[in-house]
DNA sequence: ATGTAC
């Protein structure tokens, strides 16, 4: 009922015009193969999305959207404070701060070649990873608010990494407005033993080579190479930002039936930006953010430490740091006027232009760089964000694969030792919490990423940069 | 995503 409206708005943009209680259109970013794919359901939240009181311009779904909870993942809606606008804990989704961290080693593929296995299994001793997952740091009650405050700058006041790294986390590394007194004694208390764990699902952690660079020019600003060796950390809020968001669900629920708010979904529950249960979850959402920042920057310490048990020369620097599972206060032009939005990006990146003036000073001219996963026996992409993005997408884009099946259909379908297996003879380690974990994350459960990012190019989001090729994944 | 169904 959805696919048959869609009319084409420009290359890899399709439009479905308002209809129902639909206040704004839906903007889809695909080429024809992805759209004839597209899942209805994704057109079907994404309208829900556009019913919400306040949403500004339309209702967004990436090329890689696949159906959500409430919210289509893949999803950007934008809300206005002062025209009734709300946010919902759906539109940020369980994992808040769920995001990608890229890392240069300063080695070539010829130094790490024939080592692989030893660091593999270096990097899996290391790195805690799987359900449950628990950390050697302990987080005490006393130091947890500090952490929920400080984010990445915490991380490093206790010993984790370096200030320079600050410069390269969204929000330096600190998110303001966190207020840790909105968070649950129960979401803190589930995070006691996780900070510094990569948790399960589709989170890893990647050893990965540039198999291939698209622009010179932008390469450069990023210090990428032909060959060079780089690390993708891809992990969230572990516990802490999956309580949050059950606690809040269940609020915002009530909320929207004492605010008259009419709901197509009952998980797209939501509540007015100015009410007091609004800026509650927007404060303790700030809270579990800074808490996704503090778990990677102590992830990218103990990849440091397992580098350089093996290579000393090896110096680990970030390249940068994206969530794509935010809700974040933003300044965008409509119709000619500045204005601050409250900017749900749900399974979607930032993906700023040039000359944005959150940018550090280094990537000014280059835009910021943007970090789309892969699939484990694919590749993931280092892109660019444009000026055009800005007002395409409020400067958003895709953020990996997307998933083409559910993870049971996948375990049907695949067993763990079979895709490590076939991993193998590709040159790629796998080193696998789980068997059903592996299963679940088959690459033939995704999405074509190439695809996916060549549409998110063509429609003019982001620029292609590099392509990364796996070498080592531990999975969660 | 998640102490994978408090």
């Amino acid at each position: 009922m959805f696919a048959e409206k869609l009319k084409k708005r420009g290359e890899a943009q399709w439009e479905i015009a308002p209809f129902g209680k639909m206040r704004v259109p839906i903007i889809i970013f695909a080429d024809e193969g992805l759209i004839r794919d597209m899942d209805e359901q994704v057109y079907q939240q994404a309208a829900n999305v556009a019913a919400l009181p306040g949403i500004v311009k339309a209702s967004y779904a990436m090329p890689d959207a696949h159906w959500g909870y409430g919210f289509p993942i893949g999803g950007v809606g934008a809300f206005d404070p002062d025209a009734g606008g709300v946010i919902s804990a759906g539109g940020v989704g369980f994992d808040i701060s769920c995001g990608v961290r890229s890392l240069h080693t300063g080695l070539t593929y010829d130094q790490i070649k024939g080592n692989e296995k030893e660091l593999a299994d270096l990097l899996a001793r290391r790195i805690p990873a799987g359900v449950g997952s628990e950390s050697k740091l302990r987080v005490t009650s006393l130091e947890m608010d500090d952490m929920l405050q400080g984010g990445a700058l915490w991380a490093v006041e206790q010993g984790y990494g370096h200030r320079a790294d600050l410069r390269r986390i969204e929000e330096n590394g600190r998110m303001l407005g966190a207020e840790p007194r909105y968070v649950s004694d129960h979401a803190k208390q589930r995070q006691e033993k996780e900070v510094g764990t990569l948790g399960s699902g589709n989170h890893y952690l990647e050893v990965q080579r540039v198999a291939a660079v698209y622009s010179d020019d932008l390469a450069k600003a990023f210090g990428l190479a032909l060959n060079d060796i780089m690390v993708m950390i891809h992990c969230g809020s572990r516990g802490l930002g999956h309580q949050i968001a059950t606690d809040y669900l269940a609020k915002m629920i009530k909320v929207a039936r004492e605010e008259g708010i009419e709901l197509a979904d009952k998980d797209l529950a939501c509540a007015p930006i100015k009410s007091e249960v609004g800026k509650q979850y927007y404060g303790a959402m700030c809270a579990g953010i800074n808490c996704a920042l503090a778990n990677r920057q102590v992830l990218m310490h103990l990849t440091r430490e397992a580098f350089a048990q093996i290579y000393s020369r090896a110096n680990l620097t970030l390249l940068y740091d994206v969530s794509h599972n935010t809700c974040k206060v933003e300044e965008h032009e409509i119709d000619g006027h500045k204005k601050k939005l409250y900017v749900h990006r749900k399974g979607a990146t930032r993906a700023f232009g040039p000359g944005h003036p959150s940018l550090p000073e280094d990537l000014q001219a280059s835009g910021q760089p943007v970090l789309i996963g892969g699939t484990m026996g694919t590749a993931s992409f280092i892109l660019a964000g444009t000026t055009e993005g800005m007002t395409l997408s409020f400067g958003s884009c895709c953020h990996g694969a997307g998933r083409a099946m559910s993870r049971s259909q996948a375990t049907k379908r695949w067993h763990g030792k079979d895709v490590v297996m076939h991993l193998a003879q590709k040159g790629i380690i796998i080193k696998g919490a789980s068997p059903r974990g592996i299963a679940e994350e088959a690459p033939g459960a995704y999405k074509d990423v190439t695809a996916v990012v060549n549409a998110t190019e063509i429609a003019g989001l982001a620029r292609k940069v590099a392509r990364l090729e796996p070498l080592i994944c531990v999975k969660g």
